[in-house]
DNA sequence: CGAGAAGTTGAAAAGATTCAACCAGAGTGG
DNA sequence: CCACTCTGGTTGAATCTTTTCAACTTCTCG
């Protein structure tokens, strides 16, 4: 009983009841990642897909020669390991950023639902192409935009990824990621980034201390980032209820 | 009768007669688009998919001050507009980079015939985790990578990529791209990619004129690149033809 | 042949990185 | 309870890669 899940479903694709009752019906289990920099290796050669409840964690690759560039930041309601489930192969690296609770589904199970629910196959697709639509994004910021820009757009998506979730709180949210971290995201170097931050602290945008951002001026923060939302594929309350009801 | 697309899940995902024929009944209509730089929006927004049969594009984000960053960059067998298919929503600008040969399916033809083929939906799914992960690995290179490494990555992966569907002939491939385009596909300059270029001639990695490149010394341009093919998920011909037999 | 697009070159400037040192805070062990 | 250590954050200066600008060349094609 996933409600993360079908929630994150169910606002990609309005599912009825008896997809719902499918999905309730899958086998659910709860598993716990300790602390920050864990690897998700073990968890995810298993044959389960997991859905992240808690906690932040992240896609990432690492060259030889040690660089490492984070490739999406991972937060409750996305799905981990469907590339897995669907292609195959090999899983990229994936470490948590918090300690984090995570549901695991067997793949067996979900392969049997799909077999039957093309509809919940289409959501479940959903979530990858805005994993996708998310990462055209950060090209577009990494190869395209300036510092202040990247970290601004970054902020932005972040904060509506989180409150589409309702973790954000008035215009805060936990960001427990170190510059280091934020500057593999945005392929930038750690000081580079601290300065960048300082620039946005500075001119009144944002307040970042001790985990926890939060953003004064949302309009001008998007201004500046070049940032618009639809991207992120997240259907606001209005949108939401009228797809329910026809 | 989309050969190209057959084959291009086939190579996915192994497909059996009956889901073969599935494919073949679908009704296909084959387009032209002209030239060079010609926007395919209009051919977009009628409800059709489309297979690249020949001739190249490429997807592109324009920001509002004129910067341009491309996105990925479509070859024969790949599929446009699946994102639209199943989320809906706006399609990436397209445009095409040399005249091209569509196939276009109808929307509606498609979803009837994934209603009741789940593993051709699987197939279809597939090809968009194969962008995902080109995506990725783009912004591996526009992250981290240098700009000498960035070019080499990029044409050892074209290389590969056109490889895949017999578009190569010896080391030598058409790439009918600018300097222009490949500098906003690389997330660099005109100049520099154009300096760049001459590095790779100067040190004999590559032959690059008149819409054709020659790549003399594969494994070194990898190693320079720190290429890795196994992202883009081509199959070679024995594991193929050990996947059919099973 | 002429015009426009694409490619090439050099020099100056900008943006980001690197290096190295230093500071602040959290957690640990004596 | 306090020094001690470790991680993460901050600062300055030098350096490097890449960009920008502007001019010039070459190619392509009508």
């Amino acid at each position: 009983m996933s409600e993360r899940l079908i929630a994150r479903l169910d606002s990609l694709m309005a599912l009825n009841d008896t997809e719902r009752r499918g999905m309730r019906a899958l086998p659910i289990q709860f598993r716990k990642v300790s602390g920050r920099n864990t690897l998700l290796a073990d968890k995810l050669i298993d044959d389960h897909i997991h859905i992240i409840d808690e906690g932040y964690a992240c896609r990432f690759r690492d060259l030889p020669d040690g660089r490492r560039q984070i490739l999406s930041l991972l937060v409750p309601g996305d799905v981990i390991g469907l590339r897995g489930f669907v292609l195959g192969g090999l899983h990229p690296s994936i470490t948590s950023l918090s300690a984090l609770t995570l549901q695991a589904v067997p793949n067996v199970s979900l392969f049997s639902l799909l077999e039957s629910h093309p509809k919940i196959t289409r959501a479940l697709w959903s979530t990858t192409l805005v994993d996708e639509s998310i990462s055209r994004e950060w090209l577009v910021s990494i190869g395209k935009r300036s510092a202040v820009e990247r970290v601004a757009h970054l902020l932005c998506e972040l904060y509506l990824r989180l409150q589409a979730v309702a973790l954000t709180d008035d215009n805060r949210f936990a960001l427990p990621l170190t510059q280091t971290e934020l500057a593999d995201a945005l392929g930038l170097s750690t000081v580079h980034v601290n300065r960048t931050l300082q620039d946005l602290r500075r001119n009144g945008f944002i307040t970042f201390q001790s985990g926890t951002l939060e953003i004064h001026k949302f309009n001008d923060l998007a201004a500046l980032g070049m940032f618009s939302a639809n991207y992120l594929h997240i259907r606001d309350r209005r949108q939401r209820n009228a797809a329910i009801s026809s």
